[in-house]
DNA sequence: GTATATGCAAAGTCTTTGCATCGTT
DNA sequence: AACGATGCAAAGACTTTGCATATAC
């Protein structure tokens, strides 16, 4: 995927600040704070402004590059909008945010669009709890 | 339930405004947002603070009376604290937002704990796209 | 060269907190 | 009387916006 390409496509223009905050999220392989991602750009690059990186995000989410999640309360992460809808398990000891690679989600949309007359265009799936690393039975590996 | 007795008993007080932002929330079927409570509260009674709601709707969550659920981006909204988990069905068009009462749910955190070693404690699933009433197709109702 | 994007600082929104006062037990 | 709860206003966290300057094309 060029991000340049389709930037210009749209009548956009490739900054370096679109191009590392685009670069410090897949990277990271999502669930990224917007404080995060500037930190993270910052530590390469000479310094750029946590406005343009709220701006970069939200360009990109307007290109279906990148997409928000709300994790709970007052934990907005960023990711890179994958095709294949996964959701999220969030550890509630140890704070990690996994993907889930299932198909749920693809079902809960069967199960929707079958049944229900809702049609699904965005599924948000958040699961709290204890990670396998964190849970008791686990400790005395 | 019944709050007062509840709130007593873990050594707090029932207060009016407590008492109001309960029956606010049950009356409305959840969904509300701290500032509509605020509304719908002043509206029946002569007045009552926004930092209070706040207060109230902090203290009946910790008790697990009511819950927040973070429905998008700006979107956290107040309801009741089903014992049976709903999901919520969040309409692009209307704004309307829905309660799915399958077992969907039920499903994802017996397939959790099942296979994968993750202790679900809360399951957050919230679907966007259009209802029923707003879709193409029913539209010559 | 021109229109767009950035940086900076200010404003906005939503929520929390400190403190004096009020009300319940 | 004592302790907890409220109201008010100020502060906080996070995000957006206006405007002059810089920059990608």
């Amino acid at each position: 995927m060029d991000v340049g390409e389709l930037l210009r496509t749209e009548g956009y223009r490739l900054t370096p600040q679109r191009q590392m905050v685009w670069n410090a999220l897949r990277a990271a392989d999502g669930h990224l704070t917007a404080e995060q991602i500037h930190d993270e750009v910052t530590r390469i690059a000479p310094a750029i402004n946590l406005a343009s990186v709220y701006r970069s995000l939200s360009l990109l989410a307007q290109l279906g590059l990148v997409k928000e999640v709300q994790l709970g309360e007052g934990m907005g992460r960023w990711e890179v909008n994958h095709p294949d809808d996964k959701f999220h398990l969030v550890c509630r000891v140890c704070g990690r945010v996994d993907h889930h690679p299932g198909d749920l989600v693809e079902r809960v949309r069967a199960h929707l669009s079958g049944e229900h007359n809702f049609s699904p265009e965005g599924i948000d799936l958040v699961v709290h709890g204890v990670c396998a690393r964190c849970s008791p039975a686990q400790v005395a590996d």
